[in-house]
DNA sequence: GACATTTCCTTGCATACGCAAGTTTCTCCC
DNA sequence: GGGAGAAACTTGCGTATGCAAGGAAATGTC
């Protein structure tokens, strides 16, 4: 195997990934803006502390489920508070912490969103696959990934 | 299958093309820019433009290979123009059509950036995956994707 | 028990992008 | 052959993000 070329098979794999994530998630996203007016990110938010005990989690542990920047995640959960989505606290042990709670309205708002969402997921992404293939495209991406947190 | 709730194969499937598709991505841009001073957008640009006849391509014919609005390409280019990678022209045949042509200099700059981009790609992504792993993600993912447009 | 250090978060600044509106150039059609 | 309409960009504006620097609270150290 030469050092500087992919071969096809390694090329077509990497094209064919930035390609899929790139159609499935425009187009989810459209989605949710167009029928909940909530960005795949917002909703990927929601959908974190909808999980969490409490329905709370700290912006360092939010941040890195979401995969955003601390900057970056300060300014999301501050639109999503602006919209009453999400409520701001400090951690009473510790004041250097900061914590997004999912007010109710929130939970509501995911709850009515993740019907368009998951009905959207199946119907761009994992209902193009046969079963087999799904879990080949898991186990196979996981391990790019590195084993996935389960959060 | 509930309509409402994702198999865990699905959610498995679902978050792991986020996933990996982030990490990757992320990781590559990084690489190119310590290594190259090249953003991952501008490598992709620069790359359509050597495979293109003439090394030129239209500024639609361009955007939609890469995936991208025509007022974000216009900027993009912009930022390689200034760099002396592109070189703008227009039609003579259309004088509303505006080409981008790549440099002597863009291709060299490529060519340079290709080894880091290449073992990068490889190393992140297919070189942890078999061969028939490769084969099985191309598969599904082209399938999500449509067809790909072979350029 | 104060001072240095570390942790956690937020803000200033710069970058990149999309949409909608505008401009220029063709094309059509009578 | 001239005016209506379409096509192909480009620009104004708003939004979302990251990095680096800053501030506040906790921790460790002597």
């Amino acid at each position: 195997m030469a050092s500087e070329r992919l071969t096809d098979t390694e090329l077509r794999a990497w094209q064919a990934l930035m390609h899929a994530h790139d159609r499935v998630t425009e187009t989810l996203d459209a989605e949710l803006r167009a029928a909940h007016d909530l960005s795949l990110a917002a909703y990927d938010v929601l959908l974190r502390l909808a999980r969490a005990p409490e329905r709370t989690l700290r912006m360092t542990e939010l941040a890195s489920r979401v995969l955003i920047s601390p900057s970056g995640l300060t300014r999301r959960v501050d639109r999503l508070a602006a919209q009453r989505l999400v409520r701001r606290e400090t951690d009473p042990g510790d004041g250097r912490v900061a914590l997004a709670r999912l007010t109710d309205e929130g939970l509501a708002r995911l709850r009515a969103a993740a019907r368009t969402h998951l009905r959207g997921i199946r119907e761009h992404f994992t209902g193009r696959l046969t079963e087999g293939q799904l879990r080949n495209v898991s186990a196979a991406l996981e391990s790019v990934a590195g084993p996935h947190t389960p959060h």
